[in-house]
DNA sequence: CAATGACCAAAACAACCATTTGGTCACTTT
DNA sequence: AAAGTGACCAAATGGTTGTTTTGGTCATTG
C-alpha cells in the first residue's frame, strides 16, 4: 500500500463525509474513521481541515470546468455554445451530491469556508462566460458589451430561471429555457 | 383630539421605529411612549403588532405604486417606460429609510413577517410590470412573450445590476444601467 | 520513521435562571 | 358608559455557567 493510497482513501472518505453532512458537521474523527486511518495520518497529508476541504472542492471544480470544456462545439454559434455550457453546469451543481449539500449549507448556514467554496464556484463559470464573450465579441459574433458584466448578468438570469422561478411556480422545460435564454438575451423584445 | 388623531400617531410612532430598528427589535412598549398613549390602546386600533406592521407596510406599498404610476408618460416608447419604472422603484427602495431596514432585516435575520413584505413587496412590482408588458404586446410594440416570467426576470436582472454587482465591482451609474437594460433585454446581443 | 490515538485548548452546546416582550384586563378618567 | 391606561402574566428571549465535542498535536509504537 503506497503513500498515494492512504491520500486517496482519506480523500474520498472527506468526499463522501462532506457529501452527506456538508463541511461544519463532517469531523476529523469521522474521517478518520471512515478512512480506517488514525487521526494524526490525516494531517501529514493535508494541513489542516480547510485545506483538505479545498483540494476537494477545487477537484470538483475541476470537474465542472471539464464538463463544461466538454460541451464546447465550435461549429454552433455562439448563443447555443453559451447556452449548453450553462445548462450543463448548473444541471451539474443540481445532480452532484457534494455541490447540492455545500450550496445549502452555505445558504442556510453561512459557513465561511463554504460561502468561499461558492464564489470560487460562481467565479470560474464567469471567467469561462467571459472568454466564450470575448472570442464571440472578436469574431464579429455578438454585438460590442463588457464581456465581465455581461458574463455575470447570464449566470444570474440562468439562476433565476432555473432556482428561484420554481421557487413560486411550475418548474420550466429545458427546452423553455433555451428559448428564453435565446429570446431575452440574443434576440430582444423589440419588433 | 378624534379618534382618528389616537390611531394617525400609533402609525407615525410605529413607523418611526421600524425605520430606526426593525421589526423585532420594536417593541410595543416602545411604540406606546413614542406615540405617548397607552400601551393597551394600540389593541383598540389593531389587532397584534403583525396588523399595525401591515397597515404600515400596504401604505409603503400603496405609495411605490404611486410613485411608479407617476412616472408613466405613454409618448415614451415600452423599454423606456419600463426602464423608468424600475428604476424609480429601486430607487425608492434605496432610498426610503423603512424599506432599507426592512430589506435588510429580512436577509441578516429572516424574521418571517418581514420576508412576507418583502415577497408582496416584490410580487406588486411584478404585476405592474405584467400589466405594461401585456399592453406593450398587445399593441404590438414588442414580441410575443409570458408577462408574468418576463416581468419576473426583468426584475431580477435590475436588481442584479443594481445590489448584486457592486458587491464585487464598481457600482454603474444610472445611464449605464439603463443602457445596459437596453442592450440585454430589447436590442439583444446579435448583430 | 510513518502511523497512531490519547491528550489538550478552544469552540459549541445544554441547562439553568433572569429579563424582556406581546398581549390582556381590571381600573381610572373623561 | 365609553375610551384610555399601565400593572400584570405567560411565553419568548438573552445571558451565564458547566459540560461535551472538535480540530489539531505529539509522545509512543510497530
Amino acid at each position: 500500500m503506497a503513500i498515494k493510497d492512504k491520500r486517496q482513501l482519506i480523500i474520498e472518505a472527506a468526499t463522501e463525509s462532506f457529501s452527506l453532512f456538508g463541511y461544519k458537521a463532517t469531523t476529523m474523527d469521522q474521517v478518520a474513521r471512515l478512512a480506517n486511518v488514525g487521526k494524526g495520518t490525516i494531517y501529514t497529508f493535508f494541513e489542516n481541515k480547510e485545506e483538505l476541504f479545498n483540494e476537494i472542492v477545487n477537484t470538483l471544480i475541476s470537474e465542472m470546468k471539464r464538463v463544461a470544456e466538454s460541451t464546447l462545439d465550435s461549429d454552433k454559434r455562439f448563443f447555443e455554445q453559451t447556452n449548453h455550457v450553462l445548462y450543463k453546469i448548473l444541471e451539474f451543481r443540481k445532480q452532484h451530491q457534494l455541490t447540492i449539500k455545500l450550496f445549502q449549507e452555505g445558504r442556510d448556514m453561512g459557513t465561511p469556508e463554504v460561502i468561499g467554496f461558492m464564489q470560487r464556484f460562481e467565479h470560474t463559470i464567469i471567467a469561462y462566460i467571459k472568454e466564450l464573450l470575448q472570442k464571440a465579441i472578436d469574431k464579429g459574433e455578438i454585438k460590442q458589451c463588457d464581456p465581465e458584466l455581461t458574463a455575470f448578468v447570464m449566470l444570474k438570469l440562468y439562476k433565476s430561471l432555473i432556482f428561484d422561478w420554481e421557487l413560486s411556480r411550475d418548474p420550466l422545460e429545458k427546452e423553455e429555457i433555451i428559448r428564453l435564454f435565446d429570446l431575452y438575451f440574443f434576440e430582444g423584445l423589440s419588433i
